[in-house]
RNA sequence: GGUUGCGUAGCUCAAUUGGAUAGAGCAUCUGACUACGAAUCAGAAGGUUUAAGGUUCGACUCCUUACGUGACCA
């Protein structure tokens, strides 16, 4: 489609020569696509034009429509509404461009003259509880916004930074040893996530009781949150830890052991993956060293009480403690040295940060401060920033109990689309295993589809009705359209109908047809404009067009019932097209779809 | 208090980055299966784009103010 509109451009320029004896620069002119309620397929919005032309809108639509009829072949007719003038394009011309589409090897890189090596850090959880509904929106966003970027021929590593050490981790720990008589996930039947979630609650539990005891008692509010027993015993744990303390080194092992074997059990479930793992435990000493740096260079300094700051106030941004005065780490710390190992071992010209916006002003900051150091790789620092999601009860807040599971989660999109495919008696000849796959392939198209056709920077809601709804702005309807599609190309494969007849007799389309063939021109369009924002709701938009558009083709002609050979070969051609840009888009969502379901 | 994001149909989301009469899905109503797969398609209804001003040929989009709502920083 690219080399399409550069013709029409071309040509547009030499229209505007030619009648008004005008030069106007190529950029200026932008082709948009006409609105259905008029003929034609391009626009091209003339009001810009009327200074340097010195002439109205109108007169000049159709002054350059007039030539190019005239002139350029590819136009076939224009119409002119108040400043937009509208061109047909040549049925021929979409047969023609429909014929270098699929004849384009698949995996073709889309060249973008974006970024080359990239690392898309996502995931990132914390060891002391299961994985929840945010980190599925994270998780997705992070596969496709990498699986997208491969598209575009770069190198891509994912890497997933854990957050394995803190008090939070202490926590759990202490509540396991306090109150978990050597319990393990083998015993518990839980998985090992799931475990330590328990105990971690547990902690909090017995802390708010010790709390309230305290206040009970007298003691202020704020101090008694200090004073409680347990929270001191975690201080003195983390602090055990630091120390390098064999038996508490010794449990975090396990423990941390266990959370691994759940999370990847969730990421093997959900179809993500990483090729290579960080672990704050094992970055933060890195970090401590930039901190030294930082007051070497002198753009850091130490306050009377030891502590370590930065003064970004000429960034726009505020002071920030690096380092506290006893010496321990902050989370920025760690994030200093997590951001030179990567550089290290990739040397990217983009590391993409898939973080919630509620981190922020953190991301500036630590852009700001490796700048500051003078990191090479600071500039390369890319947050993909995306919204909360909300429930309809409002925020999910783990204190209250309120968050949404994301293993139980998985289990229920999964046991929906099993309810419906079996309603739909759509399970005939198929073995156990493969439709518990395709249940599967199906729960999972949706829930990831629910949750990537929103743009990621915006805060969405997470209606547990709709995720798992098999009909309408749906993954489940894109798949359905796939399979619809198998089906056909199984029978055309039978009757002995080749996918790749020659196109060249064919001079006339349906409109529905050129609409489609117009959608799949747009594939390589959308991939780079996605890339670029980072969005796969352009993708996921994208592939819900494309499976619109053939379901009315679909309802609109006959496929096998078409006497004329020709049109035939060509409808089924133009399904198997349209097969693999649902496919290939529906990939670079994390999204499989079905032969048949 | 300071910084910052958001506000579009009853609900959930779009709107090619300043272009035409603001589009989809859900829900509601109507129509299309003895046909190639109805998890589909077609149609109806639904809007002062929170409000008021401003910028210009043109504003959901940019600017100002107010209101509502979220996040972050103390």
């Amino acid at each position: 489609m690219q080399q399409l509109e550069q013709t029409l451009k071309a040509a547009l320029g030499a229209a505007i020569k030619n009648v008004f004896d005008a030069e106007v620069a190529s950029p200026q002119l932008t082709l948009q696509p006409t609105r259905k309620e008029f003929a034609g397929q391009f626009t091209l919005v003339t009001f810009p034009f009327t200074k340097t032309l010195g002439k109205g809108p109108e007169q000049i639509g159709q002054g350059i429509g007039e030539w190019l009829v005239q002139n350029e072949p590819l136009v076939k007719g224009y119409n002119v509404v108040k400043g937009f003038l509208n061109l047909e394009i040549a049925d021929t011309a979409w047969v023609e461009l429909f014929d270098r589409l699929r004849q384009q090897p698949a995996g073709a890189p889309i060249e973008t003259g974006g970024p080359q090596n990239v690392v898309v850090e996502y995931s990132s959880p914390n060891t002391n509880k299961p994985l929840h509904l945010g980190h599925l929106r994270n998780n997705f966003l992070g596969y496709s916004v990498a699986e997208i970027l491969k598209a575009t021929g770069a190198t891509v590593n994912k890497v997933n930074l854990v957050n394995d050490r803190g008090i939070h981790i202490c926590k759990s720990m202490l509540a396991y040893q306090q109150y978990g008589n050597g319990e393990t996930p083998q015993q518990a039947g839980i998985k090992g996530d799931h475990l330590i979630g328990k105990y971690y609650v547990l902690f909090e539990k017995h802390y708010r009781e010790q709390v309230r005891q305290l206040e009970a008692e007298g003691v202020a509010a704020d101090v008694a949150k200090r004073q409680a027993p347990m929270m001191l015993e975690a201080q003195d744990m983390l602090r055990a830890w630091e120390a390098n303390d064999e038996q508490v080194v010794s449990l975090w092992r396990q423990m941390n052991g266990w959370v691994y074997e759940g999370f990847h059990e969730t990421y093997q479930t959900i179809g993500v993956d990483f090729d290579k793992y960080y672990y704050e435990s094992g970055t933060y000493l890195l970090g401590k060293e930039r901190v030294e740096e930082g007051l070497q260079k002198g753009v850091f300094f130490r306050k009377d009480d030891g502590s370590v700051w930065v003064d970004l106030k000429q960034e726009g941004l505020d002071e920030k403690l690096l380092l506290r005065a006893d010496g321990t780490s902050v989370y920025i710390t760690q994030d200093l040295g997590t951001a030179e190992l990567k550089y290290q071992d990739f040397t990217y010209d983009l590391s993409v940060y898939v973080i919630a916006d509620e981190q922020n002003y953190h991301m500036q900051v630590l852009k700001a401060v490796l700048k500051k150091l003078d990191k090479p790789y600071a500039d390369a620092i890319y947050h993909l920033s995306y919204g909360m999601v909300d429930l309809p009860s409002g925020k999910m807040k783990s204190r209250e109990g309120t968050v949404v599971d994301a293993d139980e989660l998985v289990r229920e999109v999964v046991a929906a689309a099993q309810a419906a495919t079996l309603e739909k008696g759509k399970t005939e000849g198929l073995t156990d295993e493969q439709a518990a796959e395709l249940y599967h392939m199906l729960g999972l198209g949706a829930l990831k589809y629910y949750l990537l056709k929103v743009d990621p920077k915006k805060r969405m809601l997470f209606n547990p009705e709709e995720s798992v709804s098999l009909e309408g702005h749906t993954g489940p309807f894109i798949q359905y359209s796939h399979a619809r599609i198998s089906a056909i190309r199984r029978k055309a494969a039978e009757l002995g109908i080749a996918e790749d007849a020659s196109l060249t007799s064919l001079t006339e389309l349906h409109d529905t047809e050129r609409e489609l063939v117009q959608e799949l021109g747009r594939y390589a369009a959308v991939v780079t404009e996605a890339a670029r924002t980072q969005s796969p709701a352009l993708v996921a938009q994208y592939a819900y067009d494309v499976a619109k558009a053939y379901n009315r083709v679909y309802t609109e002609v006959e496929i096998f019932r078409e006497a004329d050979a020709t049109k035939k070969a060509f409808r089924i051609a133009l399904s198997a097209q349209t097969a693999r840009a649902i496919k290939t888009s529906m990939g670079l969502l994390g999204i499989q779809v079905p032969e048949r379901m």
